[in-house]
Formats: structure tokens, C-alpha cells, sequence
DNA sequence: ACCTGAACACCGTTCAAGT
DNA sequence: ACCTGAACACCGTTCAAGT
């Protein structure tokens, strides 16, 4: 063995990433290991270590890849409404749906907090920045006011809101059953706080 | 060796707890492991999985003390607090305050989902409930309605909404600083989905 | 140059054997 | 009866050695 080739690097990375997406839509992230990914892929875990750092950044990567799927399911979700009061809640629901229906990877990327003083990576961070940029883009012409200050303000209290019931619905904390309880709730956060910024 | 009866079972119990928790505290959850704790408290890992069935019972053991400790913080809020509708957003901000305080800990109680149809132990799942009859305590005096359904559906709203800025707040992954500034967002929450609600 | 294979230092969990 | 010590089956990570 040695030297193969059969893969470029990018291809090794690409097999391994959605060796991984696999293993922890099947059994969460405790079923993930390099070891595994390897199996899956037909190469030795020291391969892994030749395309990803380590596990922390390999576990950046699958993150990064679902953000990009839940970020075009609610580009998908903005691009079909169209009266904007109700773009707001449409959003909140995708937000949820997209982590019910692929709970385990969506809770991957709020499992682990990074160690106290790494920053996260820019390129990771844009991709955060990038969703609050969407959600401000459709509170601006809802909320009263056009300071960029209270609008960024008022948009990280709802993904912060509508985060924290998903997080809870999807991790049965809630004490509700069915979708339509947490719709509910999403909408009764959505209207209420929206009707209390613009009274 | 073997044989020693220094300590009774309950004592075995209580050093391991406390010895997680320091190790916790220090290190996170990546900092726990059975061995360390074992070698902390002068036993074998035997000897830990005579008083505990396994890690995860282990963990829920530690959540459980860390959810008393949250509960008293919030007990002790309400009971100093005068004006009843200065009471939910006081005691809003001593849930951030106590996740900013114990993160380590704090985080670790939502670290960990459980596998998908194991539910949660009963003396488990009522620190949960009994966090919601407080947040509906404070909250019935000042909803419109007395209708319980009506009350327990803002309290989830209210608790999902907090939970989920105190996360992302915690786990820095909310692009403001400082601790006055998450008050704001908390308070913006509060303000304005009971003026919604009481509309 | 590319990848392996084996090593190192760790894990959780079990259980025969010692006192 | 109580606890140990060693085993088993796993980990993440590294790196000399093979082709």
C-alpha cells in the first residue's frame, strides 16, 4: 500500500465529510470518529489527518455545511412569501423545521463550545453574520425604526428567541408535543414581540 | 487492598459530584472522565460504577445539582424582589446571570441529548417542571388571561426565549460584548412580548 | 509524494479475584 | 461485602517506514 492517488485531496475531504454527515444523521455525534470516517472511506485514519487538522476543525467543516443548508432553506423561504409581515414568522419556521428534520447535525453545531480563547475562524464567523444580515434585512421595513442599532437589536432577539425554543422543542425540554405546539409558540413570540417594538 | 468501607456508598457518591463538578469547572465536559474522577476521590474506576450505573446517569446526577443550585438563585431573586412587574425580567437576567457565572456547567445540562427514546427519569424531568410553575407563577398576576393554558404557553415562550439568548450570549456567538448589552436584549425580549401580550 | 501501520496516551465498562 | 486490577474494545493523534 502507500501512495494511491486514487483521490485528490479535495475529493478525500469531500468523501469524508459526507462519510460523517452520515454516521451522525444515523446515530448522533457520539457515533462519529475519525476511525470510522476512515472506514467509510476506505482510507486509514492517519489520511484524515492529512486533509483536516484535527477533529475540531473537522467538526467546523460538517457545521459549516449545515449552516449552508439551513441558510438556503430560509433564502428558499424569503424568496417565495410574499406579504413581508408574514415573512418574518415563515422564516422563524423554517429556522425550526430545518433543525427538527435534521436534529442530530443541527445540534452538532451548538454541542460544542469552542475552548475559552480560540476565536472561532472568520470564514466560520461569516456565516453566522451572514444569517443575522438576512434576518435584519426583513425586520428593517417592519420595525418603527431604521437605526441600524435597534434593528440589529431587535434581530438578535429573535434568533436568539426563536434559537432557544427550537433548541428546547427538538431536545424535549418543552414539555409540548407535535409541530403545531411549537408553532404556537414560535408565532406567539413572533406577533407579541413584534406588536409590543412597533406599538 | 479491597475492602476498605472508609467511606458508606452515599459518601462515594457525593466526593465523585463534587469532584466532577471542580473538573468541570475547570476544564469543561471534555476535562470529565471517570478515571480522573476515580483517581480524585482515592478509588478505583471500579468503584464508581458500584454507586452509578454509568456516565450518563453520572451526568444527569451532576445536572440535577447544577439545575437546584440555578433553582435557588432564582428563588432567592422573587423573594427579594418588590414590584411584581420588575420580577420576570429580574428574574430573566438571574438565568443569564448564573449561566454566565457556572457556564461550564450550565452547559453541560444541555450538552447532551439524551439517545432518542430513552425519556428522561421522572425526579429528572420535575426539575424541569418545577422551573416552569415558578416563571408561571410570576407570570399569572400579569398575563391578561388566568387561563392556565394561556399562561403555560407564554412561560415556554418566555423560558425558551431567554434560554436561547443566555446560549448563544454564553457560547459568544451573539456579536455583542459585555454583559450590559445582553441585559438589553433580554430586557427588549420581556418588554416587549408582554406588551404584546397584555395588548 | 502519498499513505500506511503501528505506536502512545488516553477513554468507558466489566468482572474475576483478593481481603 | 467491598473494592481492586486487569482486561476488552474503543478513542484522537503522531510519525517512521514503505512504495
Amino acid at each position: 500500500m502507500a501512495r494511491r492517488s486514487d483521490h485528490s485531496r479535495d475529493e478525500i475531504r469531500e468523501m469524508a465529510l459526507a462519510a460523517a454527515e452520515r454516521l451522525i444523521n444515523a446515530q448522533g455525534y457520539k457515533g462519529l470518529s475519525a476511525r470510522k470516517v476512515a472506514t467509510e472511506i476506505g482510507y486509514t485514519v492517519g489520511t484524515l489527518y492529512l486533509v483536516f487538522k484535527n477533529q475540531e476543525e473537522f467538526i467546523l467543516h460538517i457545521n459549516s455545511r449545515t449552516l449552508d443548508e439551513l441558510y438556503q432553506a430560509m433564502e428558499t423561504t424569503i424568496s417565495t412569501q410574499q406579504v413581508p409581515g408574514d415573512c418574518i414568522k415563515a422564516l422563524c419556521r423554517t429556522y425550526y423545521d430545518y433543525a427538527a428534520a435534521h436534529s442530530k447535525r443541527w445540534l452538532l453545531i451548538f454541542e460544542h463550545a469552542l475552548p475559552d480563547k480560540d476565536a472561532l475562524p472568520d470564514w466560520y464567523q461569516q456565516r453566522i453574520t451572514r444569517g443575522f444580515e438576512m434576518l435584519e434585512q426583513v425586520l428593517e421595513p417592519i420595525v418603527a425604526t431604521h437605526n441600524q442599532q435597534q434593528v440589529g437589536k431587535a434581530a438578535r432577539v429573535l434568533w436568539g428567541s426563536v434559537h432557544g425554543i427550537t433548541m428546547l422543542a427538538v431536545t424535549r425540554k418543552l414539555d409540548v408535543v407535535g409541530v403545531d405546539s411549537v408553532y404556537e409558540l414560535i408565532d406567539s413570540l413572533v406577533e407579541n414581540y413584534l406588536a409590543g417594538l412597533t406599538r
